[in-house]
DNA sequence: GTGATCAGATAGTGGAGCTATCTACTATGG
DNA sequence: CCATAGTAGATAGCTCCACTATCTGATCAC
């Protein structure tokens, strides 16, 4: 396959192509001749996955590289999720002392309930404790009444993730799988939530406040 | 409140105060004389808003006024949450038209098995299919399988959420909180579910499959 | 009245994500 | 074998976005 079928194949131009091989996020073609190269089936499929990560995850160029690196250097499921999960931590918003202290209390004390271990050095945890501090610097801090709730749920969530995960027949893909899951999960769950919240709200509140 | 004030309130400089200003994010002070304007709470607590969609919500600042100016001119709590819906929908992947009927069948399907409305010109609708067409073209068709499983509790963390908006006292604050709520809902629930994530795989699969 | 602050206007900055052009070379159809 | 189209790699440029900095002329606080 040659650069012309990639580009068409994958809808990405070439030079954008280009761009992506000189920042790493696609591997060299097989060198046919000093300037000259073909590609393969992979280079379409890892140029798909660059795209949903990009477009989908939201993700920046370096946070992509960052993920693919850590599929193709790792076996191990748990760190690449860990990079995965990283590249995804928000940009936190500035959350003052008590505020941030309120919200790690909270956080501790629903990963207690769910039996959930907090590790300081976790991006999520910030991330969490990020959002909790913006929801109370907002003033919703009955949000806490709800908090459980949602802690139960996400518990549910994650069992349905992880068996997806564990159904797939080929180890090497795996952890390929577990990051998109992750990074595409998320988009695909807020889209679910917002059409529930639409029905929710239109059967159960009919006429709306206006 | 002078504009020093305001700035060290909020945390945000005075620079980028008067860019808010600029675009319409912020709405004037009281003008004192010409060239001399007053600000209140209300302008600390809309610039603590601006932030946390902006950084949190990952919304561009064309998106915040959009949500912003439906905030402001409209009670409809519907009408206000499908602007804030359309600002938060991604840019979605390009997506090859038999994967995106396919999406859309299995969307119908579910939605159906749920009792949710699909309206064609729902951003939303938009979105969950193009997620579900980029999970088909990385491969994880059998998403299908618990894609239903998903929806359910995508309908009860909605009727969660809405019990939250409905618990609120103050019906001016009602609009806004339901804003926050599905902005902000979303980055909690997507930690709250990483969170979960760590937690089961770590208990469930604790060796790794490196 | 004097130094700090202000509103408003305008211009500039830095980063991200491409996109375009150039050169020297290679593949391919006739 | 030649003409044309395509290619790798290098480099430069582009557009958009979210600020950030500077300037001017006026006002405030002491």
């Amino acid at each position: 396959m040659r650069m012309a079928e990639l580009s068409a194949e994958s809808g990405v131009p070439v030079a954008t192509i280009k761009y992506y091989l000189r920042e790493g996020l696609l591997p060299p073609g097989v060198r046919t001749s000093p300037n000259q190269a073909r590609y393969d089936r992979e280079h379409v499929r890892r140029l798909k996955l660059v795209r949903a990560l990009l477009d989908v995850g939201g993700l920046s160029i370096a946070r992509v590289r960052e993920v693919l690196d850590g599929i193709d250097e790792h076996d191990d499921i748990h760190k690449v999720l860990g990079i995965t999960q990283r590249a995804l931590a928000l940009s936190r918003i500035a959350v003052d002392e008590p505020t941030r202290e309120w919200a790690m209390g909270l956080l501790v004390e629903v990963a207690a309930l769910r039996g959930w271990e907090l590790r300081p050095d976790n991006p999520v945890v910030d991330s969490a404790v990020g959002t909790l501090g913006a929801f109370a610097t907002l003033g919703r801090t009955e949000l806490v009444e709800r908090l459980a709730g949602y802690a139960e749920l996400a518990d549910r969530v994650a069992a349905l993730d992880l068996a997806g995960v564990r159904a797939l027949p080929e180890r090497e893909t795996v952890v390929e799988a577990a990051v998109v899951g992750t990074v595409l999960g998320d988009a695909l769950f807020a889209a679910l939530r917002r059409l529930a919240q639409e029905h929710t709200s239109a059967t159960s509140w009919p006429a709306g406040p206006g």
